[in-house]
DNA sequence: CGAACCCTTGATGGCGATCAAACGCCGTGG
DNA sequence: CCACGGCGTTTGATCGCCATCAAGGGTTCG
């Protein structure tokens, strides 16, 4: 990676209190890398030699069976993602795949685990990591299990609400066929439900957000009662066709 | 906990490798407690005070949410749960509930947060409960996406016949009602679905399973081409009724 | 300008939920 | 001992959510 990215990357939660040796051995062996959207990063099957981890630009999760396929999550920067196929030396699960321009950080994954007995800070953040999604996954498990579709959209739509800071305008990130996949219906009944939606005060035109009514809504989506602090991400990480202006687009991975 | 009961415990893979010295702090102030079928250990909602290891018997995880109400998971010794709760000392996101009577040892969350840090063993081993308990959730996050109901049940009879050592005569654990729920349907349907996989090669009688013809239910369910190597557990370990001979059943968890 | 592709809207169909009823099992209490 | 009630399971009938199929409008890009 060059110079200039180095501090940037430093300060990452997952590396921030690390001892200075380890990190200079970790990022030394490490590389920092630009993809064009809609590039395939890696299949799910495939052994997982590198940890990644997503500076910029955004990343698709899916996994699929017998021709169906189904997004399971979104990264936002700055998270790593298959962690847990890394550390415990397993196939990864999910595929993964590029929605914008991004810049990923690839770490060896077998210097990762090395790295990690070695290093108190490093261990611990990858408990924090670990622990975060773990409980991210519960929650998406139990949405679709216990609410239908349209609450789902609406509960969505509170979520990403709450990440901006309780914005009543925002923007949906990325498109709606894939916001589709990712919330267990078809864009045919996404697109419906929006229009359900807007009886209970909120409305979509494009990828315009207009939360009209939040109390109507949240009567209507009936959110947990309970959250996980939800940090401020960068409103714009997201945002399809972002373009990034470190690097020459897309080699792609080694091994 | 009892000096009898110590050693069996610390040869947990949790705690196994754990240094003398934290290991006694740690088990001095747990304590191993027998719960009786049925009993709500827990609700979603509150702090996580005890991280729990189910040490016999059988543990539901489940969440809830307007009136509806779904098992996310069913735990079976040896396995913890609800570390992610307690390391990130958030509210629980289940409910936990005794299936069997059940010998579960409870640790204060504070002290293992504390030791975590300490004992490299012990964060270690964490690292691994929590990766695997992730990669579990998407795996049945998947499985509930990408499939319908009736291969669910032909992938779910398959899994459980492998953890069997690929036995093609088994016992369901607990009851069919709880089992529809873990696989996201209704006791009717399931009943339906066990009908239709006659079929395919499999016949269920009551709570005994036989497959007939396991080519013919793996090419019906599509199972994943790729799995995370399967313990053999205990096949007792989960069977509803079973009795516990150690300790008087039930004093509530304290806090 | 045309070809793709995304999104939307409408019509239809199927999977699975809900409602309903009957059977078996089991524990309780008369 | 038997009667009874409760509960889990099964089977059948019906309903509804959502997937699928189909068509048209909008945008992007070659």
């Amino acid at each position: 990676m060059r110079p200039g990215e180095r501090p940037e990357i430093a300060r990452l939660p997952l590396f921030a209190e690390m001892r200075e040796e380890e990190r200079s051995r970790l990022f030394a062996a490490s590389f920092l890398q630009v993809f064009p959207p809609e590039l395939t990063l890696f299949e799910a099957g495939q052994q997982a030699d590198f940890l990644h981890v997503l500076v910029d630009g955004c990343v698709e999760l899916k996994a699929s069976n017998n021709g169906r396929d189904t997004t399971l999550t979104i990264v936002e920067p700055v998270r790593s993602f298959i962690l847990a196929a890394v550390v415990t030396d397993m196939p990864y699960l999910m595929t993964a795949r590029t929605l914008s321009a991004s810049r990923i950080l690839l770490m060896p994954a077998e210097l990762v685990r090395g790295l990690i007995h070695q290093d108190k800070a490093l261990m611990m953040a990858v408990i924090r990591e670990l622990a975060n999604g773990y409980r991210e996954f519960v929650r998406t498990l139990a949405d679709l299990k216990l609410r239908q579709s349209t609450e789902r959209i609406g509960n969505y739509l509170l979520l990403q609400s709450r990440r901006r800071g309780g914005a009543e305008n925002f923007q949906l990130p990325g498109e709606k066929k894939m916001l589709a996949s990712l919330l267990g219906m078809t864009p045919e009944n996404l697109s419906r439900g929006f229009g359900a939606l807007v009886a209970e005060g909120v409305e979509v035109h494009g990828s315009q957000v207009t939360i009209r009514d939040r109390e109507r809504l949240e009567a209507f989506s009936r959110p947990d009662a309970f959250y996980d602090p939800v940090e401020n991400r960068d409103v714009n990480a997201c945002k399809v066709g972002a373009s990034i202006s470190l690097g020459k687009p897309g080699r792609p991975i080694p091994g």
